[in-house]
DNA sequence: AAGTCGGGGGC
DNA sequence: GCCCCAGACTT
């Protein structure tokens, strides 16, 4: 897997990295395992502008594994709320409890090891091993995806097994034999600064002179994209209930599917259901709420068109009260409170 | 091999 | 609007 391809390119790849790469980046600064592997989760298809702000508040929250570790899943996904894709929350704390019980507290220095912990997958775990330790394994996200598919001419989308298998075993060929913490962060930097997607600064690149897609001509249509297809939609009711005090009524979403273990306004497909749920809970009359305009959020597999009703001034019915999904909640409260962004962003604007 | 899982940025 | 972003996981 890790066979050497004798070229120049990674060494081309860390002279350039030593005068262009960034360096300034957070988790470099100290370059910990635990810092490392948080930047890695939170990078997860998201950009590093976006992850910046996120990880400096989530290492205050928690500075070390073990305080993770010690944290309630409301107050990691509290810290999380906004950044999208809670699993990996989720999948965060499970393997911050899982190191504390069987790996003494440290994350394992060991590829198996690490895939075996949720959240963790190959790329991941090499980035982990390369940035933290110096040990010999590739990665394999979007930037060095994109990279390979134009240093080497390779047409299909990426996101084929086929296509994803080839470019694995590219990666580890062209693994150095040392300083492979600088050559994983340089491969990134590369991708993020040079060779963009859109419009790639091809004259200013390390690695040019061994660039296929460069030589014929086909920078702008490697890699390959995705295969398009339509998004679906979807219609929701979203019940905005309001107390005398002020306060909005949240319910906690199910541990699967979208929002998973969000608090989040009540939802419902349609009148006959959302009226059955208010007079379960609420005492008033339904027919009272007020229609707000409608809230629509893309989803990265369908889009949903929120349709608020409000209601001031509402009492709860007793079952509220005995119902741990369900709370009333202040607007001071709101920013302690794992939200998904688009209600949280509702519920501000009120 | 295809679907699920967020939110924001670039064009 | 569409595609992509330091992907992993389920079916």
């Amino acid at each position: 897997m890790t066979t050497t391809l004798v070229d120049s390119f990674a060494a081309q790849l860390l002279d350039w990295f030593d005068h262009a790469g960034r360096h300034d980046l957070p988790w470099l600064h100290p370059r910990t395992p635990y810092r490392v592997w948080l930047s890695e989760i939170m990078l997860q298809q998201t950009q590093v502008k976006t992850v910046i702000p996120y990880f400096a508040r989530f290492l205050q929250a928690f500075p070390t594994l073990p305080d993770l570790a010690a944290a309630s899943l409301d107050d990691v996904l509290a810290q999380w709320s906004g950044l999208g894709y809670y699993a990996r929350a989720r999948n965060l704390h499970a393997t911050a409890r899982a190191c504390v019980e069987r790996h003494g507290g440290d994350l394992p220095r060991d590829l198996d090891a690490l895939i075996a912990l949720p959240g963790i997958g190959r790329s991941t775990a090499g980035a982990i091993l390369s940035q933290a330790w110096g040990d010999r394994f590739p990665i394999l996200d979007g930037n060095v995806k994109r990279v390979l598919a134009r240093y080497h001419g390779i047409a299909g989308w990426p996101g084929l097994p086929a296509v994803e298998k080839q470019m694995w075993s590219l990666a580890g060929a062209h693994l150095p034999e040392a300083r492979m913490a600088d050559y994983t962060q340089a491969q990134m930097d590369l991708g993020a600064t040079l060779c963009t997607r859109s419009d790639p600064a091809c004259m200013l690149c390390p690695v040019q002179s061994g660039c296929v897609a460069l030589r014929d001509g086909r920078v702008d249509e490697l890699p390959t994209s995705k295969p398009g297809k339509a998004l679906p939609e979807r219609t929701a009711l979203v019940l905005l209930a309001a107390n005398a005090a002020g306060q909005v009524l949240l319910q906690r979403r199910p541990p699967s599917s979208i929002w998973a273990s969000l608090w989040s306004l009540p939802e419902a497909a349609d009148h006959d259901s959302a009226r059955a749920w208010f007079e379960r809970h609420l005492a008033g009359e339904y027919d009272r709420a007020e229609a707000l305009v409608e809230v629509p959020h893309v989803f990265s597999h369908y889009k949903l068109r929120m349709h608020p009703l409000r209601w001031r001034d509402l009492q709860a019915r007793a079952a509220v009260n005995d119902n741990a999904d369900l709370r009333w909640v202040s607007a001071a409260e709101l920013p302690q409170l794992g939200l998904p962004a688009p209600i949280r962003r509702m519920l501000q604007s009120l």
